[in-house]
DNA sequence: TGTAATATCTGTAGCTACTACAGATACAAG
DNA sequence: CTTGTATCTGTAGTAGCTACAGATATTACA
């Protein structure tokens, strides 16, 4: 399969798929007389892989982690399920943080009436010492 | 002030405010006959303006915005608001996605033993067509 | 079979918001 | 006056792509 007719099944880029290749996420598939990259399905299962744990926020080093796993003699849970809540928990500090910008913000934009005047609570509140 | 002073008062790092300064967030400050940076206190509460917009979360980008009302004629009270409300509505999106991943990863997580098996629900999940 | 349209190729540069150097110069303290 | 620290400029690196340019391959159609 052409990697236009890849991009299209999987929803991955074009260029995303070279760069995964690049990255040595993938392994560099087969290529047609002319030089074109043609995969097979195990590659493509490779590429769902990559992309299934990109949703669920894995960076590229950690699905270098999990790859690694599923390539070895045997799956180890354990390790997996270890790789799982470190990332788990990076989550929560970033909803950590992001609910702390929310809760400040949202509170400066209820004080501050909206309306064309000068004083903007916004702003004092930012430019405050 | 020399920026090390600034940077150990504000906390922000010196080749931030370089980079703040480099991108136009920061004016120029004047220098010492040997060509160090000195900054003003206007200088100083500029950098803390900028230090808080981005505590919120707020880009550079965003950052120029707020800058540009805030050195306008008449600070618009109306445009600001605007800005934050945008930005939080951002701020809500990006929670959204990860409490998807969290309460993804989570289940899966929770359905995984730990213990060093090689059947693991996790990975089955990452790999399934 | 010829040609035109489309797909793919490689390589490089850009994005965000910094951070980390290297090598040179300035400044402060003793 | 020397030594140690601070600062200077400029460049390159980070993550995970994305967006080209200019060249070639492939496919579709006449």
């Amino acid at each position: 399969m052409t990697i236009g007719k890849v991009a299209e099944k999987t929803g991955c880029h074009i260029e995303t798929i070279r760069y995964y290749e690049k990255e040595r996420l993938l392994a560099s598939p087969e290529r047609s007389e002319g030089g074109h990259r043609l995969y097979t399905n195990s590659l493509i299962e490779r590429l769902v892989f990559i992309r299934r744990s990109r949703e669920l926020g894995f960076s590229v080093l950690e699905i270098r982690g999990l790859l690694s796993i599923v390539d070895g003699e045997q799956v180890s849970c354990e390790r997996v399920k270890h790789l799982a809540e470190t990332h788990l928990e990076d989550i929560r500090a970033k909803v950590r943080d992001l609910r702390r910008m929310e809760k400040t913000l949202g509170e400066l934009s209820r004080q501050c009436s909206g309306t064309d005047v000068p004083e903007c609570p916004i702003i004092e509140a930012l430019q405050a010492s």
